[in-house]
DNA sequence: GATGAATGAGTTTTCATTCAT
DNA sequence: TATGAATGAAAACTCATTCAT
């Protein structure tokens, strides 16, 4: 009967949301520049979303989501952890760029919201479950630390990289994603995959 | 009405505006809310910064300052690798709970974490020094990447337990911040001081 | 989806608008509340009326019109003008409860005002009649000053057990209906049937 | 130091208000009419009242100040009754017309009538007293009913005749009320000074 | 220097009205 | 006819900045 909604105008909305929080945080971020962003006018959000505090919460959690689940269906495949590190190493860096939006976003109200803290427990505990014994490996993982402390360190690491390149300038966006990229990559494999790493911990 | 000369109002504003924009960030902080946490009117703060941007500006650099003095300071007296890093990891942690107001009010404003990163990159060249082999040490140093590749890793781990902290709730900072702190003391022993940590690494 | 063609939609949306309007006022009722409370959708009230303030006076007057037939059909009946204002006061009373929403309605809005002052005429007019000598009577009526001064007062009192009516807080709207109903009785029979009420009036 | 408060400015809003309010009720008014009323901008009214509601309320209590003090200032002076009421229908009269905004300002937002409520109690109460027998005057007073239904009765006239003047046109305000004034005066001398009036009433 | 009243541009939000379906 | 998404004008309210005192 009535015009019908329009059916990507929800996505467009937050797809604005989420470039426009990214980039300026929430509170710079005024209506109109979302709806601007989206096509259409400020007080058609409002058909969407109630108010500014909704939307940037749909907005996160809407980011959250595709990035988790895209994580989580890979995490299933592989046998060998090594694989399994290799393909997290990949996707997760590979998505850094298109999320780096969500990131700045969510770290710019996140401790009033409190919408990372459990996002990001979530994702350290996917990561930890990677570096776990591999059954079929004789091998031994160098990081053998208890698993509550690994996962606090992952969560260190992982925080720590979508930090540094949500702080990248736009323009070396691209290489300084490489150089972190590949500080990580030897880092992990010294870490992770050699049989001898830590004769001695501290106690 | 007003207060006798006070030598001290500059920094009065400086230690409100700290503690304010830490709090809610650039945007969401008045100046009337640093004026009264100064115990002036919002009006006299222009006499003393032209606007609202130099102001936060003013604040970001002071807070640094302190922090990177007090850690330089430190830097040079120790003769001894492990003595050096112990009394960092003292100093750096001891510091984070005060500055957590100033970390977060540079991570939770997209438009102002330009401010953040040349600190960050001070920051890490000093740590990264402390883990340069020693020449009074005999010892091999297990963490053998190249200086460049060993402080962009430690520039991620920084900002990773910066930007941890700053994410925990008032509440259980104390807890969080030692379950961190304790976290990387096993981690920078498993990896700074074995001599035989890296008999490979990743190609 | 839509309902089906219904020939009571009209007074479905005049029943809507008289209780919103009269519990809001004017302004702060919205047609969507009003095309809620007909089981329509906003959109749908302009097939009916052009515009919002159309529709109040269409709603007021409609509410008058029911009060004013059922009054008016019952002062032809009765003889004794006794039992006519018996009657007045007891449909009056009736209908004073479930009019409250359409007194407010009337009252709560100045621009609105105008639609009260022709019916409150009308009225008066109406129990004025009431009041005058009943020729099959030979007992003299108290009240007898000139028609027209009659009138007036009667208006001022019609009018101000509304209002006051309209004043209750819902809760007691019953027992302070009871009281007013009760304080009216007896000021008509002073007033309206004792012989000799008025030896001397003012200058 | 600073600019002084201007003296008359709150006053000057408050007047404003009064008119505004009063013209065209709550909902209907916009604090930019205040203000432009008063002679600064929409935003300087916030230095004074912190949302519109407030404003309002403050409006409608220092009107019935004014009024009331007026009225029981006036209630002590005079020994005889029939003086005191001559006064009282003096002074109501006179202030009715320029009260008129602030009558309407609250008979036209059902949610504002709870200030109306207790003011009329108040006001209703002086009046009444007004009317009890006065101890140097041998003279029966015409209305003995119960002092609680007395009350009553005024409050209903009294609220009449406020919503009656609140309803006439501008134009015709004049005559109106003069009309009104004249009516209420023959019925209070029919009423209360009358030593025969009620040879019989209603239990 | 210090004050804080005044400003006005800018923000979020509301809602009568339109109109494509 | 009915719908309700979209609009945009207008409202309440905020706050950095100015400036008379």
């Amino acid at each position: 009967m009535s015009r019908p909604r329009d059916e990507g105008l929800m996505d467009r909305i937050l797809g604005s949301a989420f470039t426009t929080f990214g980039d300026q945080g929430f509170q710079a971020t005024t209506l109109k520049q979302i709806a601007t962003g989206a096509g259409i006018s400020a007080g058609s959000v409002y058909n969407y979303f109630p108010d500014k505090e909704s939307l940037f919460k749909a907005t996160v959690e809407h980011g959250w989501d595709v990035f988790m689940v895209d994580l989580e269906s890979m995490t299933q495949a592989l046998p060998r952890r090594e694989d399994r590190i290799k393909v997290l190493m990949d996707r997760g860096f590979d998505m850094l760029k298109p999320a780096l939006p969500l990131i700045r976003g969510m770290l710019f109200e996140a401790s009033r919201l409190k919408l990372l803290q459990p996002q990001l427990e979530r994702l350290s505990a996917i990561i930890s479950l990677l570096f776990s014994p591999d059954p079929g490996d004789p091998g031994e993982a160098a990081w053998k630390d208890s698993e509550a402390q690994r996962r606090v360190m992952i969560r260190v690491i992982v925080l720590g990289v979508m930090a540094n390149v949500a702080l990248v300038d736009g323009e070396v966006e691209e290489a300084s994603i490489a150089t972190i990229r590949s500080a990580m990559d030897d880092f992990i494999a010294a870490i992770a995959f050699s049989a001898t790493l830590r004769p001695g911990s501290s106690t």
